[in-house]
RNA sequence: GGUGUCAUAGCUCAGUUGGUAGAGCAAAGGACUGAAAAUCCUUGUGUCCCCGGUUCGAUUCCUGGUGACACCA
């Protein structure tokens, strides 16, 4: 059994030809997208239509409630259940997204370590809040000196997490870490698509100015009551609430939502780059895609 | 045509009592193992509009020019 897994940077088109790439292996969509898991984010994620899939399976598409907890681990643990249960039926399975730590874990796992108590996570959080960073690291000096040595000290959401951590299973957060790669009883075949910035860049304002033709103010104005959910921590709809509170003019609102997609593309090349395992093609390359995938899919048995 | 103000980083501007300059925004680069479209870090040499003068030294002062804006004709 082959996974291929299609990523890139957010607009380089990844979408349209992840269809034309299950349509030609007859296989399902596995959705690697962080955004496109929640409910009632379509036009901002740039999730595809029913239309647009038409008979193809998607798994992972606009299933969670907008507060549901939800983890790069938990991905691991939905995908690979997903992908046992598909093994009988299918030689390949295609994997869709740029969410580069989902990615990740599907490929190479994340290491184990135990569920935060919601409790200790509260109070984390209003720790922060009311005293700052610093008792923090202190406190994490004392009880992970390891870790201590190697985290980001200006990123709270480290440093919090390692108490968290250490707080929910009393033992050190480094004492977790063995980042091992995991194997996997399929074989992984990544395909990563590119455009010149510009191209993409251009993509991306373009794309920005259609969600607004198709109604995203609309759907950000439904999502407002959520606004303090993480899924709502998101590039598009972050402006957007800026601007239904009266706050920035619509234009500018607008403005930065193409800014910061371009900041977020940009982003996801940097972690993509140093993956030596990822094929590198131009999305309008599909001959050669496709060969590429003809070459290395499972023949089916 | 006259008078005044201004001319500094891609943009908006600050500043140098004369010792060749710095903020915000934009932009670029990077980190990343259970919130990741999150979170965090790093990066500013630019004919200081042009010609000349004064000076050891001018982006800073002075003459002239050019351009922008305002007011007066």
């Amino acid at each position: 059994m082959t996974l291929f897994v299609l990523l890139g940077p957010t607009a380089v088109g990844k979408t349209e030809l992840s269809l034309k790439i299950a349509r030609h292996l007859g296989c399902p969509i596995i959705n690697c997208d962080s955004r496109q898991l929640y409910k009632g984010m379509q036009i901002g994620t740039a999730t595809p239509t029913a239309q647009e899939m038409g008979n193809i399976t998607h798994y992972f598409v606009g299933q969670l409630e907008l507060h549901e907890y939800y983890s790069a681990a938990r991905y691991e643990a939905d995908v690979i259940t997903l992908m046992e249960t598909l093994a009988p039926t299918y030689s390949n399975v295609l994997l869709s997204g740029g969410s580069m730590m989902y990615i990740d874990a599907v490929c190479h796992g994340i290491d184990d370590i135990p569920t935060i108590d919601p409790d200790v996570r509260r109070k984390m959080r209003k720790r922060l809040e009311e005293d700052g960073l610093e008792p923090l690291l202190v406190e994490l000096k004392e009880k992970d000196p390891l870790y201590y040595d190697i985290v980001d000290r200006k990123n709270h959401k480290r440093v919090v997490h390692a108490l968290e951590i250490i707080y929910t299973s009393g033992q050190p957060y480094s004492s977790f870490r063995s980042k091992t790669y995991k194997s996997r009883p399929f074989r992984i075949v990544k395909i990563g698509l590119r455009r010149e910035r510009e191209e993409l860049f251009d993509r991306i304002n373009r794309r920005v100015d259609r969600m607004m033709n198709e109604g995203f103010l609309d759907e950000a104005r439904r999502l407002l009551p959520f606004r303090h959910e993480n899924a709502l921590n998101t590039v598009g709809y972050k402006e957007l609430f800026h601007y239904l509170d009266g706050e920035w003019p619509l234009d500018m609102a607008v403005e930065r939502i193409k800014k910061n997609t371009r900041v977020y593309a940009k982003k996801q090349m940097t972690w993509f780059q140093r993956d030596p395992e990822i094929h590198w093609f131009h999305p309008d390359d599909e001959k050669g895609i496709m060969t590429f995938i003809d070459t290395l899919s499972t023949p089916a048995s």
